[in-house]
DNA sequence: ACCGGCATGTAACGGGTTACATGATTTT
DNA sequence: AAAATCATGTAACCCGTTACATGCCGGT
């Protein structure tokens, strides 16, 4: 999904500034499952406006640039359909950590458990939030996000306490990877 | 992770050509948390040639171009360790499709079970190749994202399962969203 | 007969990230 | 006193995706 569509997206649900376009994606169920800058969102914006798909009004701020209040006109509403009627692509996971840990036999002694640790809290807080998510009076697309993401995060979180042992035991025990035989000298 | 990076970790387990990376990269279990096209594998093992961080050896091949096996030197060893010391970046997911999901009132009748449909059925068969894989042997890194992979990819399949009918409900009936007041006129 | 697998490479294109510029008010 | 929140915008940059070029062999 673009930038542009993710903005029509939100502006569909009502108007927003394009600071509030960035906070809604971000503190709502779809958080984790997209993504945008600033740098993005303003030029699509304007984007959006030259084509007629939002209107706005500027609202005057003290001492900072004036607010731009957006709303989604009707052909905008139309492209929105449009963008929502192609296929879905390929979900796509880019998992720094993930990668880090499979390679731990790389990493330095006891670094491991520490990324494994970080990558976990990470996911608690993230289910921590997304537990605390109001959505009284949402619509079914919401809360089916929100049960999914939810799933997901608890998976995870729990996937990583129950497997943690297989990298705690690599670490005390450098020299003999498995099996009994090999190198079982007698010292 | 940029694609440098990924080449040196799948040359860190063994030698490969460029094509062979790609696809150990696609069928392992780190398959889902990472991605690298040819047009980027290639350029990056140029690259990688030409810092000294691996070596290669061609072979003639019929009918297609030589195939180039590439191995990883000490110092391409030392740059991966390097990469594996920095902080790994949040996990970033783009799923369209839950995105498409989350606005499903947009959606056309009937479409939005078809997306989700397509989802499970998508994450079914990322699990059935999952759990083929042979781990016998592999090390514990392996194993533990290999573990944490089957676990998201159940908790996926079966949380689209548990919550299928949040949506259904919606495209059974479209005129009364939730409540009994409001518009509960008399015919 | 046609599609997928094997095998590498280049060039253009597109789009998001990052860094910078500006600055008052509120929270820690 | 420092940091985060609010608020928009530009420009350069990086880097990955896509399309193209080439062509044999095995399976359906």
């Amino acid at each position: 999904m673009d930038v542009k569509t993710l903005c029509l997206g939100v502006l569909s649900r009502g108007e927003a500034s394009g600071y509030e376009i960035k906070k809604q994606l971000e503190e709502g169920p779809l958080g984790q499952f997209c993504r945008a800058g600033f740098g993005s969102i303003y030029p699509a914006l304007n984007v959006l406006g030259a084509k007629g798909w939002v209107t706005w009004s500027e609202f005057p701020q003290n001492g900072r640039p004036d607010k731009k209040i957006y709303r989604i006109t009707e052909s905008g509403r139309q492209a929105f359909r449009r963008a929502l009627r192609r296929k879905p692509a390929a979900d796509r996971v880019h998992s720094e950590a993930l990668f880090m840990i499979f390679f731990s036999g790389y990493l330095d002694v006891g670094r491991a458990a520490d990324v494994v640790d970080g990558y976990a809290e990470a996911y608690r807080r993230i289910l921590d939030h997304t537990r605390q998510m109001d959505l009284a009076g949402a619509p079914a697309g919401c809360r089916f996000v929100h049960a999914v993401g939810l799933s997901i995060y608890e998976a995870i979180v729990a996937a990583v306490e129950r497997n943690r042992h297989l990298l705690a035991a690599e670490d005390g025990e450098p020299a003999m990877p498995r099996g009994k035989g090999k190198s079982g000298a007698v010292s």
